[in-house]
DNA sequence: ATTATATCCGACTATTGTAATCCGATTTTT
DNA sequence: AAAAATCGGATTACAATAGTCGGATATAAT
């Protein structure tokens, strides 16, 4: 299905959290409660998002997380790239020079389901959690 | 994850095979020998397709599927809807009306996400078959 | 008429991916 | 030393996808 994941759906919800409450640090703990997403699950995915450098995190008591970029700089691609490691609609796309489809090399929609792609990553890459913010 | 269902590259890799052998009626055990697509699986697809009224079916020997459009009406757009239903990013945007997300009415990425999904519809909406069909 | 080849249709199964949970370890402030 | 937080792996539960099976119906050719 063409749909986000909940884990997406989470990142950008905290995300988005963070980016308004960037007064101080915060909790996953606070963000679970004030928007409703299970914790343990929620800590997972702002883990993942502290190693591949979108925030920033503070052990200890009194820690929590802070965007690494200015909102504006992040964008909802980071964000699918970051927790899904790819973002690409067939498997033929996955690995660049690798080809993995079946079909391969003479997928007849190889070509233009790439193009189409590429102009949905555009969408994606063009708005940004300062948008989202803002609503 | 942002990936399309086999079920759509399937309907995208069959209409676009009626489309270019569009002098003649294809079968199904045609489009799943020539593109490798699981014949049982295909057929289904198929007849989805043809009650959501894509193409038009003949029954019998000698029979098969022809397109009820030209390539140039048809987009992936319509072929996603035909095969999943809807379109939707998140559980919000289901159903107009009842509002599925428990974040609801007060969810903070409704409105984004909204407009976020109304762009890449809208580049589903603009791709058609007959684009792909000329690769 | 019979046969061959096709669509049609529901039910079923197998596999995969998502979502969520559990448990313990580490870090840091109080 | 205790409390509150992040870290991290392993495991489980569930849902959706992908694929299969068996039979019914339709139609053209023989």
């Amino acid at each position: 299905m063409i749909k986000l994941s909940k884990k997406i759906e989470y990142g950008i919800l905290a995300l988005q959290y963070i980016a308004i409450h960037s007064d101080k640090i915060i909790s996953a703990k606070e963000i679970s409660e004030q928007m409703g997403i299970p914790y343990e699950f929620l800590s997972k995915t702002l883990q993942q998002l502290m190693k591949k450098g979108l925030i920033q995190s503070q052990q200890g008591i009194k820690g929590g997380y802070v965007l690494s970029k200015k909102p504006s700089d992040l964008t909802v691609k980071d964000i699918i790239i970051a927790l899904e490691g790819k973002a690409s609609f067939l498997d033929c796309f996955v690995s660049s020079k690798g080809l993995v489809c079946d079909r391969s090399p003479n997928c007849t929609i190889k070509n233009p389901m790439e193009r189409l792609q590429s102009k949905v990553m555009q969408v994606f890459g063009t708005t940004t959690i300062e948008e989202i913010a803002a609503n």
